[in-house]
DNA sequence: TTGTTAATACTACATTTGTGGTATAATGGC
DNA sequence: GCCATTATACCACAAATGTAGTATTAACAA
């Protein structure tokens, strides 16, 4: 049971899109295109949300002659299958880089900084 | 100075390919498929190599009339590149799902699992 | 030396992704 | 009622990706 089947995921493309319909929550075409920042056509980005929902991240609601595109999946789980996904194809699961950039980005205090070095050591090891 | 210009990334297909030149250092089209899993006819590996090498990830060394693809770029600066990217693209810049998928990946002490927890707030907090 | 194996080079092709053209139909003002 | 605006539905197309066929050539084994 190591390996189910899934549905394809989302591209870069379509996840900043996909963001922007979890904020909406609910929302016409026109409205996640009006969210979006608008480097992409009206149709682009319908066609985007087409295809997002034959891949099972969207739902479409027929209000009357409009569709309204709503969230299939949870942010939070398609956020963790996406990280999971991440951590174990790109990074062999090492989760060593993502303490690398953690501790790049944040301004951790001293303590903060020794348990990542901590982590880091003790994923070094591992491998 | 935000966005400099970066060439075309690695797919997922090859990170797993580069993966393995990482691990060899140096080797054939061959020795990099036998490293592999197997699952891609040689004369793909060979494929996605020279696509690799076009993108700047291999350098191709002739040793008489055989090519030794070698890291162009250490792994260690790719995987930066990638953790940082997918942070800002997908992640949105919020670590949260990172703090997430640690907690649950690894077994961590209380005190780190408390660390966590406050980290997760702050996180949560300034969206 | 000659047929088999193995390496390189070049090409092909279906699928996915990103982008937008065209056509049709409903709506909404005037 | 008629026209401009909007929404939906379909289609097109180039670039990127994944996978492999074909051709040529070098090396090796018998």
């Amino acid at each position: 049971m190591e390996k189910r089947i899934r549905p394809r995921p989302l591209s870069r493309t379509e996840w900043t899109i996909m963001q922007l319909c979890w904020k909406l929550g609910r929302a016409t075409a026109r409205q996640v295109h009006d969210a979006s920042d608008g480097s992409r056509d009206y149709r682009t980005v319908k066609t985007l949300l087409d295809r997002m929902a034959a891949k099972g991240f969207l739902r479409i609601e027929k209000l009357g002659r409009l569709s309204l595109f709503v969230p299939a999946v949870s942010r939070q789980r398609a956020l963790s299958e996406v990280v999971t996904d991440f951590v174990d194809e790109v990074l062999e699961r090492s989760v060593t880089p993502l303490y690398l950039h953690l501790a790049e980005r944040d301004d951790l205090s001293p303590e903060e900084i020794a348990f990542f070095r901590r982590q880091l050591e003790a994923d070094e090891e591992e491998s």
